[in-house]
RNA sequence: GCUGCGGUGGUGGAAUGGUAUACACGGCGGACUUAAAAUCCGCUGGCCGUCAAGGUCGUGAGGGUUCGACUCCCUCCCGCAGUACCA
């Protein structure tokens, strides 16, 4: 026998796979479908690392799985190709974003083939191709029509070194989520997608899919419904009302104070009759200046009674004080709160600090002196509501101000509308184009792609690269006359990945953004394999993307991902998180290089559950490749005619535990169980040849290139992988003596062996006659409980 | 603080009510070899005990339910991740 050489192996095998089509993708009629979805990879210049291998090789194991049970199988690849890398790179070395991107690009999917994934790379995709981007501003103009995409002037977020601004999702802890640098805010005319109208639902369908429940309750928590009343309390003297929001209108006798955020409108409309208006506006002046990281972490709440104006509660006519305080949020409910100080934290905390008086209005039973209850509990000192519980004055107090008018009930979300303008080149242009007024209009949809100018010089200046371009202006005076303009913004990368994978079965259909036949077909995707770190952004927008798509009518599902698993982080093999600076980097294509393709795809799936977060371990991967070895050395022992019942049952045990991992992606278990075969067969001196090929069909899926070699070698021409996944044949497993675990009180004192059918007579017969277990009973037992095959416990 | 996940040998992990530690790594001992590598075989949770028979403890801690608990329930501790003035 030869030895196991899997480069030459893997190579050939890649090789004859091109030639053969065989990860071509198939429809064929009668089937079931199987739709696995690897997360849209930025390509980066790095190439591949551990985690991309890690989702990528659990997506093929599936795909080559459910390939071999008989489904029609989707598993395509595309590159979320836009975005600041390659222009930060051409910025350094002039190097145009094309070029370097499709290089990367290059390197990307010759590592993918190194490592076996068997993608249909006809179905290949880049969000920064103008095939790909045409339907990116198709879909822009549809939410446009609709009224989904708009125009505003906001205060936003801006990153200064990055140049651009930002969209609420990527400010993290106030700072850029990619440089870091501190966030400033900025009133600038920029492009929204009405993201806010679908909260609703995007927070009700989560309850429909197959996610990891943290991601779920990740985006729950982003999306921030919370169910509560609005409030118009009016001001004295004045025809103006100011509108507040609570969740705890069972306190608002305990209001004894309002507080509106600085950037509240209501300001202005109180102008005249505010006497301390110069301190006023200089508070408001100074909030507006904070960066969003000085608002956060200032410890002292501030804030300046707005003088002059008193509003009044409406429920017992009482005049109160009204500030203005940076606590208060102008973008959530309405920019406006009742504060009781007695009931809740923040506004008791504000009371003292600026003398404002507490009553209280809730009680519980054991609730102590001086304590704060937030919680729910009984009404005092409220009126006609004493002595109801928080849930009836709740919905009491609801319907007053319903009936008086002044009031109503109101699920308020955190989500705030997805900004969607960037002041950068390397990104999908906008297809608006302006008058000479400077007033958008949508372009026709006939005249896309608006095809990204290469005449630019990329230094950011705070404004969009493209603002320099000729041929950009060139063109648009040409197609709308003089003066007109095109939108020099690009849209946020997020965009290109909100709906990359509904276009993968109809990739370079030129006339219409996809065939409802095929979208509906192949969709939603059945595995979803993407990292943990993508919980909100993507997975919303895309969410988002679908819902839109789907009201419009082009959809017939309006949730794109049925399941969705996040593959575990992996880290450096001195438990560090992987980064150059530790020097702890993995490479797979290395591992590939020094072992070989199949044993990285195993080691990866063996280092244990797919979503557990695990270090890598050099001479555990030794381990694999050492199994994979083994196997390989089997082969040698096989033989045409061997008659062994026990190799049979064996097998036959094998193929329904291979099955239940797999469908279930515990293949670390999976494998377990492959080396618990091997170790057995290994001690054969003879190995029948139809149960081995049982084992290889089993194990191609996961080690795709040693199972179709070792196939082939027995002569078959037809790949492995073109075969039926084996059928448990029932008769052939042995119906063999077990080992009965025998238990005094509950302790396991030992075992005997018996048919797994015997009766519980017969079990206790063998322990009277066992000498070792017979000495513990002492006296007759109280009880036995005996479970078939499992456990006999003999209670004294 | 809140939300979610987790805590099992020297290490990665297995077992979701039934012999805790499968499988693998590492370690120890042995075979083969001039030697090494590779390969193969055996042992490998702690403690007591003659390396025996056997006993005993043991899944973060403490309680509970059960004939029986890593698994279910309660209280607490610790770790990881996300999030944080959201009214």
């Amino acid at each position: 026998m030869n030895r196991y050489t899997p480069k030459d192996i893997e190579n050939k095998w890649i090789k004859n796979w091109e030639e053969t089509n065989l990860n071509t993708t198939k429809k064929e009629s009668g089937k079931e479908k199987f739709y696995s979805l690897y997360s849209f990879p930025y390509p980066s210049g790095d190439g591949l690392h551990v985690g991309h291998a890690e989702g990528m090789v659990a997506n093929d194991i599936a795909a080559r799985y459910n390939r071999m049970k008989g489904k029609n199988v989707l598993i395509p690849m595309g590159w979320d190709s836009f975005g600041l890398p390659a222009e930060n790179y051409a910025i350094k070395t002039g190097v145009p974003p094309q070029e370097s991107t499709e290089k990367a690009v290059k390197n990307f999917i010759e590592q993918i083939k190194r490592l076996g994934i068997s993608v249909d790379w006809n179905l290949e995709l880049g969000a920064h191709r103008p095939d790909y981007y045409k339907w990116t501003q198709w879909i822009f103009l549809q939410l446009y029509k609709k009224g989904l995409a708009y125009k505003k002037n906001a205060p936003v977020n801006w990153c200064p070194k990055d140049q651009t601004v930002l969209a609420a999702e990527q400010v993290i802890d106030g700072r850029c989520e990619r440089c870091d640098t501190l966030v400033e805010k900025k009133d600038m005319y920029q492009w929204f997608f009405k993201i806010t109208d679908y909260a609703e639902r995007l927070v009700k369908d989560l309850d429909r899919v197959d996610w990891p429940e943290s991601t779920k309750a990740v985006q729950r928590h982003w999306i921030g419904q919370s169910e509560g009343t609005n409030v118009k309390f009016p001001i004295s003297n004045s025809e103006s009302q100011i509108e507040i929001f609570t969740t705890r209108i069972d306190t608002i006798f305990g209001c004894t104070f309002l507080v509106v955020a600085p950037e509240h409108k209501i300001i202005q409309n109180l102008k005249p009759q505010i006497s301390n208006l110069q301190e006023v506006e200089s508070y408001i002046e100074n909030a507006r200046n904070k960066t969003e990281l000085e608002r956060q972490s200032q410890k002292d709440k501030t804030g300046v009674e707005i003088k002059g104006v008193k509003a009044v509660n409406p429920f017992n006519n009482e005049e109160i004080p009204v500030f203005v305080a940076d606590y208060v949020l102008n973008t959530y409910g309405t920019g406006a709160i009742m504060a009781v100080p007695a009931h809740d934290e923040r506004d008791g905390e504000f009371a003292e600090k600026y003398g404002i008086n507490n009553i209280e209005v809730i009680t519980a039973e054991n609730k102590k002196d001086n304590e704060r209850l937030t919680e729910y509990g009984t009404l005092i000192n409220s009126g006609e509501f004493t002595g109801l519980t928080s849930e009836e004055a709740t919905s009491k107090m609801q319907s007053w101000v319903e009936e008086q008018g002044i009031g109503f009930r109101k699920t308020t979300f955190r989500l705030r509308d997805w900004l969607v303008s960037r002041q950068r080149y390397w990104g999908c242009p906008i297809p608006v184009v302006y008058d000479p007024e400077g007033n958008p209009h949508a372009m026709d949809e006939k005249d896309l792609p608006l095809v990204l100018p290469t005449d630019v010089d990329f230094k950011p200046t705070g404004e969009s690269p493209i603002k320099g371009s000729e041929s950009f202006k060139k063109l648009a005076e040409e197609k709308y006359g003089k003066g007109w303009y095109f939108e020099p913004d690009t849209m946020d990368t997020f965009v290109d990945s909100s709906w990359y994978f509904l276009r993968y079965a109809d990739n370079g259909n030129d006339n219409e953004i996809f065939t409802k036949e095929n979208v509906n077909y192949w969709n939603p995707a059945d595995l979803y394999m993407i990292g943990a770190e993508h919980t909100v952004l993507h997975l919303m927008y895309a969410r988002f993307f679908t819902k839109f798509l789907f009201d419009e009518g082009y959809l017939t599902f309006d949730e794109p991902f049925a399941k969705l698993r996040h593959m575990g982080i992996i880290s450096g093999p001195d438990g560090r998180k992987m980064s150059k600076r530790w020097g702890n980097v993995i490479n797979p294509n290395d591992e590939v290089e020094k072992y070989s393709a199949d044993t990285v795809r195993m080691y990866e799936m063996f280092m244990g559950p797919l979503e557990e977060p695990k270090p890598w371990n050099d001479s555990s991967e030794s381990g694999v490749f050492r199994f994979l070895t083994r196997v390989w050395d089997l082969s040698a022992k096989v033989q045409d005619n061997v008659e062994s019942s026990k190799q049979e049952a064996e097998i036959n045990k094998l193929i329904s535990k291979i099955e239940k991992d797999t469908e279930s992606l515990a293949f670390n278990t999976a494998i377990a169980k492959f080396m618990e075969f091997v170790n057995f067969a290994a001690k054969e001196t003879s190995l029948s040849k139809s149960v081995f090929e049982i084992f290889l069909k089993l194990l191609a899926p996961y080690a795709p290139f040693i199972t179709e070699e070792l196939w082939s070698s027995f002569g078959h021409s037809e790949s492995i992988h073109l075969q039926s996944w084996p059928i448990v044949d029932e008769s052939k497993i042995l119906r063999e003596d077990v080992n009965l675990a025998v238990q005094f009180n509950g302790k396991s004192r030992g075992l005997v062996v018996v048919n797994p059918e015997a009766s519980e007579e017969e079990a206790m017969n063998l322990v009277k006659a066992d000498e070792r277990l017979s000495k513990y009973i002492t006296n007759e037992p109280k009880k036995i409980v005996y479970v078939k095959g499992k456990i006999l416990n003999i209670v004294l």
